[in-house]
DNA sequence: AAAAAGTACTATGCAATACATGGTACTGTT
DNA sequence: AACAGTACCATGTATTGCATAGTACTTTTT
């Protein structure tokens, strides 16, 4: 059992929902996406994030576009679609309900 | 993509955080736990709570004690260690930061 | 001009975990 | 004796975060 490991698994799933919710804001590609999210403490690293806007893509709720960079190669601009909206609204109230749950379970105790 | 599975996933490593809370304020029993997470609209089940009670218990988080009941077979009550303790206090400032964190990333929309 | 460094995307394999499923064992009721 | 209820346990699967390694393009350095 291992602090590291746990904290991994409790951002499980959460990454779909923050990334999302990013998106939701304005379209990015995916070293900016792992910026912003280093910025709020989300540790984020590229061999979690590129397949996980691959699978968000590959299910209807992101599209993308090239677009050529100033310096190094083209960048892939992420957009959500309006699927991945109403995904997003739903993960949003998942969100909610989760955080009162682990709030009821908890409060007891400390 | 399936709301449910990232409901499931979201769930991940936040129940380790809420059995030790619950333990740490009584010890219990698996199935008595997963009736009052069940009331706490967090849905677990008995594939999913038994292997990881004895996972706290080999990592030395939890401890056990048989105990006869009065109806069905004998129970295993768990209680916490000094150890779960200690890691209980870290999970609880893990889960606050991760909150804040989505908090922070997820708030600039809707 | 060639080499190095930086940026960005991609592919593969591993480990951890929630859950489904099926099974064992004990008690009390019919 | 058969059945239902309670409680615990074992095995296999799917998903996912991450490590690792690699490709490709551009700019800077030598």
């Amino acid at each position: 059992m291992n602090l590291e490991n746990t904290k991994a698994q409790m951002r499980k799933g959460i990454l779909e929902y923050c990334i999302l919710a990013l998106l939701s804001d304005k379209e990015a590609y995916a070293s900016e996406l792992i910026q912003t999210l280093k910025e709020a403490r989300l540790l984020v690293v590229e061999g979690t994030i590129y397949p996980l806007l691959t699978r968000l893509k590959n299910d209807g709720l992101l599209n993308y576009r090239w677009e050529e960079s100033t310096g190094g190669p083209p960048r892939k601009y992420y957009m959500i679609t309006p699927l991945g909206k109403d995904f997003l609204k739903e993960l949003a109230k998942t969100w909610v309900q989760l955080t009162q749950s682990v709030q009821k379970v908890t409060q007891t105790n400390q």
